[in-house]
DNA sequence: CAGGTCGTGAAAATCCTGTGAACAGCAGGC
DNA sequence: GCCTGCTGTTCACAGGATTTTCACGACCTG
């Protein structure tokens, strides 16, 4: 919450908190940027704050989150204002003086679909192939090896493997990993999904577990396969016509290269 | 939109046409269960219509279309009967009599929130004579084979699909699929037709799907195939396809039938 | 039959991804 | 304070995959 109507806002918090939300408070603009961080369900925010500043801040902090929940909750406006606010990417626009009660149900009306797509089972364990993900530890193992994931390389892999099957766009698992927009250009996924491939290959050399799509993003599967690079090293040239007995589906689009460079 | 002010009907009406929408409208209830056919983006109502039966009727179309962005305009409330809306599962409560534009930008606010927050509905695939488009995978699979479409080639088989037994001006389908206005003279979207066509043809070579409308554009259609055969009439017999890789189909001269339009 | 429209194949241009490495931010140890 | 190791980000390049463009001939309509 962003306001400097300190009556408000105490009241505010505590129904909030009777009502199992806890409410962070600022009175002046909080940079987008430190907005991540928060894992917001919802913003609700007086404009008056912002000064001039304020359509350029919403906006921004509309398209940087898109998943964030953004109220408006002002004095006096016009309709014209409201539109171009909700248009802008708000969620509702609320008039001073608000009822406290009906501000919290407007709020979770508009973090509802937010909140109901996640997951309660935090911390059980997944397994997928010979890879045994454990969000306990933040951490991924192969028997009792662990991977040595970071932070980053962990998250993306628990997400993956979370939506195991599924092709997920570069967009989407950004979003979803970082917390923000992806910029245009950003290469970062692809740049941890290579840590995660080395990490996963020097661990589980026989298996493959992130697939390539070109143009999409990437998905994920355990399979077994090892036995090609052994062929390719004795028989460079010429390949035996390949047999059809393979079921598995979106192989000839797969990018992913087992190719050494050395 | 449920309501018997007719003025408001006309006017919003009006409105959302401009906007690109289709406002349909009732002034009696409808059943929850025809409410699914309609597939609706959001439901403008007025409690008064429903009489003693608003409450259960609203929780009851919260409940069913989760997905549906519901939003509750009528005159006189209190806070209480905003706030058990709210938590009912509403997700705007505005108050009579209220601006055409902002009702409309209200609308779209509650629409975009729902249609982002919508993961499963547009995983849902879809099936079309032999074929299985699959929007979780960027494929399309006829039994467990993919068609191995690119990117460009999945979203305007999908679009088709989607729009199934219309026929689509290359102009609009441009614009869907690649996200702007066509230039003049354009011909990518015959080019991916052509793709299109030959990647369905080759793993579901007895029926046809997309068909020429000529100085038109495309529909697509699954048919099974039989009657272009009894036109040409040249090859008597259907000779089996090498069960390897059949890639060599120069020699054959294959018809599409176009339709006039009208 | 003329003029515009469409199917086709291939070349050209563009885009995408894997990869290695440089760079910045940060925390801890000396 | 300074160095060091670890993380995460950004950059540039190369090899492919994909998309666009082009030319040509066949086709449809009036």
């Amino acid at each position: 919450m962003i306001d400097t109507d300190s009556g408000f806002v105490t009241v505010l918090a505590k129904r909030a908190e009777v009502a199992g939300w806890h409410l962070s408070h600022s009175a002046g603009p909080v940079p987008p940027r430190d907005l991540v961080a928060l894992k917001l369900n919802a913003l609700l925010i007086d404009p008056v704050v912002l000064g001039d500043e304020a359509w350029p801040y919403l906006e921004r902090v509309a398209s940087l989150l898109p998943e964030l929940g953004l109220v408006v909750c002002t004095g006096r406006s016009t309709v014209a204002q409201r539109v171009r606010g909700l248009r802008l990417g708000l969620d509702d626009w609320m008039t001073k003086p608000c009822h406290p009660e009906e501000t919290l149900a407007r709020l979770e009306a508009v973090a509802r679909r937010h909140t109901r797509g996640r997951r309660e089972a935090e911390g059980a364990p997944l397994s997928a192939g010979e890879l045994e993900i454990r969000p306990d530890r933040f951490q991924a193992f192969v028997g009792s090896e662990p991977l040595e994931l970071t932070r980053r390389e962990f998250e993306l892999l628990y997400l993956l493997a979370e939506e195991r099957g599924q092709v997920l766009e570069r967009e989407k698992i950004y979003q979803r990993v970082w917390g923000y927009a992806m910029a245009h250009g950003d290469r970062s996924v692809d740049v941890f999904v290579r840590k995660l491939r080395q990490k996963l290959e020097k661990r589980s050399p026989s298996w493959s577990y992130i697939h390539t799509h070109f143009g999409i993003g990437y998905r994920f599967e355990p399979e077994p396969a090892g036995i090609v690079e052994e062929e390719l090293r004795a028989a460079p040239e010429v390949t035996t016509p390949p047999a059809e007995a393979a079921q598995d589906d979106s192989s000839s689009q797969i990018v992913h290269k087992t190719f050494t460079a050395g």
